[in-house]
DNA sequence: CTAGTATATTTGTAGGACAAATGTAAAGAT
DNA sequence: ATCTTTACATTTGTCCTACAAATATACTAG
């Protein structure tokens, strides 16, 4: 007995709360609200609804922090445009994820690295350029490369690529990157070997080469990364 | 006057609701809150925090929608894992995000897809491959490609990277991704040219090639999406 | 027609009440 | 002493009432 019970998922039963979350949503797409208009007022919803108004406040209170409603003390509520970034900011923390979790955002940022090559040959300018070659002449000369060096030359590339969610979704992304991979070195006590590709030499594939070189010279530059891979 | 007064931020005033919201999560952290751990009851926080039950339940409704906490009826509260994209998910409607945020997303999945070459050669195995071609010989004999015929074969290619986060993360993006190509289309009024680098093409690679030809045809592949850009 | 005043509206917050079910302690039976 | 039953305390979910505060609206007076 008990053979493959756990894969028989639990009935959910739903909370008002929970449910009024979602019929609110749904209610939203159906009408078509847009940013800007009018809501019904938290009384006139729980009546609607048939709950009490703190089941709605509840699930407004929700809401409000998606930044997908506004609530204007006392003028009632609009429709706001959501943080997308919003809601994934407050739970990216190392010490609450699950590890395999925390091994998906590992990867994705790798993921995000090696595909922004194109949105960086596209949208370079020599302001850019310059900026970025003053970070890399003075990283130059460190002998060895502290985690606000990777932080600043790596988010000055999310900054040129001119996409504001992406260079915040990276953000958030870090600290988890870093804590698995700090706990990865922890185990395999690798030798830090020199990097065979430095920041120096994406920065001149970036200013001269083509979209593919700059790929194949980041392939490279994180290899220290992949080699945990699988 | 009213000079670059529009670049003055107003001076966020959180109600209760969000200090309480603030201060929990600050409080897990601090603690070291794991998935498991029993919280304190509802009117403990109230009356440490000196607010009512109905503001610490406003601030834990949010916090139970992250899936950071979960409340069990009449047994007390836990810690829990977060769902990573719980909450980026009911935000993900084109009708109501921004212009701006609509293209953020549509560009960030043009980077993962070309970021996720190394993830599926390093990952892929005979069975995949085998399906994969059963997808591509299918649709070879087609005159014309649906958009379910795209995501049955991307969404394999998500699949074989193994990573279920970025499986899912995509699959949120898609619809953003559909609509703001669908807009650009209408705009542009662009002759639908044969793709030259089709999905068989891309299947053979996966299959006989190297990560970097890999890239090279992908990035073939997505032009049509790629000439939007910039 | 204008200026000032009163009223209605609506969110934010507080506080009280109770059902329901769980865990625990106490009482009773064998 | 052990087991069973009963009673109680706990805690979340839900409902209700109340009121402050500030805005929008209606009204009144000059």
């Amino acid at each position: 007995m008990n053979s493959k019970l756990g894969l028989l998922e639990p009935l959910e039963s739903l909370s008002m709360t929970d449910r009024v979350e979602n019929i609110l949503r749904e209610y939203f797409t159906e009408n078509a609200f847009k940013p800007g208009d009018a809501l019904p007022n938290e009384l006139e919803i729980a009546q609607k609804l048939n709950v009490s108004r703190n089941v709605v406040r509840e699930a407004l209170s929700r809401l409000r922090m998606l930044g997908m409603v506004e609530a204007r003390p006392r003028r009632g509520m609009i429709m706001s445009q959501p943080d997308v970034l919003g809601g994934i900011e407050k739970v990216l923390n190392p010490f609450i994820l699950s590890q395999s979790n925390q091994q998906d955002i590992f990867e994705l940022r790798l993921i995000l690295e090696m595909g922004i090559a194109e949105f960086l040959f596209a949208r370079k300018t020599d302001k850019d350029l310059d900026e970025l070659e003053l970070i890399v002449e003075k990283q130059k000369k460190l002998p060895v490369l502290s985690k606000e060096d990777e932080i600043e030359f790596h988010g000055k590339l999310y900054d040129m690529t001119g996409n504001e969610t992406f260079q915040r979704f990276q953000s958030l992304l870090f600290p988890v990157f870093e804590h698995v991979f700090a706990t990865l070195s922890k185990q395999e006590e690798q030798a830090v070997i020199a990097d065979p590709v430095s920041h120096y030499d994406l920065f001149r594939v970036l200013k001269e080469g083509t979209p593919e070189e700059f790929r194949q010279a980041m392939r490279v530059h994180l290899s220290v990364y992949y080699n945990t891979i699988k």
